[in-house]
RNA sequence: GCGCCCGUAGCUCAACUGGAUAGAGCAACGGCCUUCUAAGCCGUAGGCUGCAGGUUCGAGUCCUGCCGGGCGUGCCA
């Protein structure tokens, strides 16, 4: 409906210009929008306002003009000029109930649209290090990729969603040592656990895993464990204690160290994926950051970094001239010791997905990476790739408020709610819901007394009461022997002229292109927001209206409208990853 | 210090990307269940959109400066 009145104005247009009133090289973006108030008619123009500078006329001359020069129309009831010149359009109401037929012909599908044109995107979020179960603050960053993702899909893109693994570097040693000792403690040693360890109880199950695979095979005498090791935090210094436990730990165990290692990292991968599954959040592929070491690609990364100029050595190590691209400082991708930095397997990593030919890169991370987006753009240019394809949605962490008080988090300390508690606290589809109400930018205060509540507080509920109420409705039809005849339903749909019927219809056109936008801003909460409205209406329009009349024609009419609305509710929260329960 | 994000009803947040009288939900108050699920509905109250300027027909939205909060500013990941 938007298109066809912006392509009757554009005719308008077109005539002002041949007739000279508007000058040719003008080429306005003519917006509809949907008007707020219904005096204003059901969709609206800012053309006129506009144009007005340029033609040198005031803006309600240039409207009376183009709505003179408006082609006829059926469709059209009525066109006011209205307040500073504004051009409202009056639909005509048969009209405004295609889109009830055309929702339940299109059924799931109705609400996706071509708009991307199939555009190849790389959607990559959570990405948490494997080195232990994934808190709430990971929840929120896959809550809002898995809706962005579904969105962009829905709005015709073809969407790629990735999970890159940090299964190299020193996170990963530490885990494995700290997994080792726990084993070792297991076997009956008296470990004295290195401070800057893991923590974490799931450290012991995993132990205990590694202990029922390999018995006694990993047993190493402690006082070899702790040779030479210097002192821990707080007489020492814990960074230089754990790095020696885990050079102790490599020597003893040789090859066997990459057993464990491996051991660890299937353990805790196992456990984030079967999280992420049961979470409703979905990967096309686990991407390994170890790869890129195994494939050379970061070693050719660097190679061609540095062919192209971009890397010097200082202090014994090499840094990339970042700041030649915008970036505060030149960074470091090799340590004095040799040791490749994250982020030089990061440069490697970006490099890797232009080539396997995405067009567009979306990058999800916590709020608290932002320093990091300079750097990385820096190095896709130094390597003369467009930059301007990578796009980088920031999610704020949430804060966790329990009995009042903030909730401390840090992983290290294995001090932390876990997704899956939270999970089995509140359910999938409160969280899921609740995660993507906020926009991602915003600070977001979780509580988790009210999400863990199973109160009506939580509007997740509210909507999907909506849809179970529509399922009870076309329920108790049956039972009273006056079942739902669409084909009746869509022949008397103009016997729907109650204003919350007409409201509902126009709400129900609205789904498709918002779904758009939602995609296009990657905001997933303009579709939480419109589903809570469109069950509202809903609701509403249930507790003003019996459905179940006598008149089979007006009957059914009402029941095809809810019947659309259903199907509409349903469309949108799969989008969200929330169930629809035909009953609650 | 510098950089990024944010500041809207008592609280948590929206506002179709510059449009008409800034909207919801909680919390508060008053109504509605012999009738399709009351996890619901109807109504009342609540605002100098942090402050001050600027841009224009028009600003919560854009630009500048303050005030206040968060995050970042590693040869960590």
């Amino acid at each position: 409906m938007k298109q066809k009145i912006a392509a009757t104005l554009d005719q308008a247009l077109q005539q002002l210009k041949s007739a000279g009133h508007v000058p040719a090289e003008i080429e306005p973006q003519i917006r509809v929008d949907h008007t707020r108030d219904k005096a204003h008619g059901d969709f609206a123009t800012n053309l006129a306002m506009m144009l007005a500078k340029p033609c040198g006329m005031a803006p309600r001359q240039v409207a009376e003009l183009l709505v003179d020069a408006l082609p006829d129309t059926a469709w059209l009831v009525k066109v006011e000029i209205a307040g500073p010149g504004f051009i409202n359009f009056f639909v005509e109401t048969a009209s405004q109930y295609d889109v009830i037929r055309a929702v339940l012909a299109e059924g799931e599908r109705f609400g996706r649209s071509g708009a991307g044109g199939g555009e190849k995107v790389l959607v990559e979020f959570v990405s948490a290090n494997p080195t232990g179960p994934l808190h709430v603050g990971h929840g929120r960053g896959a809550a809002y990729g898995a809706s962005v993702s579904n969105l962009l899909e829905a709005a015709g893109y073809s969407v790629h969603r990735e999970y890159y693994v940090n299964d190299a570097g020193r996170q990963m040693d530490i885990l494995a040592t700290s997994v080792w000792l726990r084993y070792l403690e297991l076997l009956g040693e008296q470990v004295d656990f290195p401070s800057n360890g893991y923590q974490g109880d799931y450290i012991r199950d995993t132990a205990r895993r590694l202990k029922d695979r390999f018995g006694e095979a990993l047993h190493r005498p402690l006082d070899e464990v702790y040779k030479n090791v210097p002192p821990d935090a707080p007489e020492g210094d814990k960074e230089a204690h754990i790095d020696a436990l885990i050079a102790n730990a490599k020597a003893l165990l040789q090859d066997q160290y990459a057993v464990v290692h491996q051991a660890a990292l299937d353990d805790i991968l196992t456990d984030i994926k079967e999280d992420l599954a049961e979470f409703r959040v979905h990967f096309d592929t686990w991407f390994s950051e170890k790869s890129l070491f195994d494939t050379g690609l970061v070693d050719e990364t660097i190679a061609r970094l540095q062919a192209a100029g971009k890397i010097y050595e200082k202090d014994g190590a090499l840094w990339f001239r970042s700041t030649e691209y915008g970036d505060e400082k030149d960074r470091v991708v090799v340590r004095e010791n040799g040791i490749k930095t994250y982020f030089a397997s990061d440069i490697a990593y970006h490099l890797n997905k232009f080539e396997r030919g995405f067009e567009r890169l979306i990058d999800i991370w916590g709020a608290d990476h932002h320093g990091y987006i300079p750097r990385v753009r820096a190095a896709l240019k130094a390597l003369d790739l467009n930059d301007a394809a990578l796009e980088v949605l920031l999610v704020q962490f949430a804060t966790l408020w329990r009995g009042g008080e903030k909730v401390p988090m840090s992983t290290r300390s294995g001090q932390f709610v876990t997704l899956r508690e939270l999970r089995e606290e509140v359910g999938v589809d409160a969280a899921r819901f609740f995660y993507v109400m906020r926009k991602s930018e915003q600070h977001m205060d979780f509580d988790l007394d009210l999400a863990k509540s199973q109160s009506n507080d939580n509007p997740v509920y509210y909507i999907q009461y909506a849809h179970a109420r529509i399922a009870s409705v076309l329920r108790q039809a049956e039972e009273k022997g006056m079942p739902w005849d669409r084909k009746a339903g869509e022949a008397s749909l103009n016997l729907l002229v109650d204003e919350r019927e007409q409201a509902l219809a126009s709400e129900l056109a609205r789904y498709p292109e918002l779904i758009v936008r939602a995609a296009h801003g990657r905001e997933p909460h303009l579709l939480a927001y419109y589903l809570r409205d469109l069950a509202g209406q809903l609701h509403s329009y249930y507790n003003a209206t019996p459905f179940l009349v006598e008149e089979a024609p007006l009957r059914n009419a009402r029941l095809t409208l809810v019947v659309a609305v259903k199907q509409v509710i349903y469309n949108g929260l799969a989008l969200l990853g929330v169930s629809a329960p035909e009953q609650m």
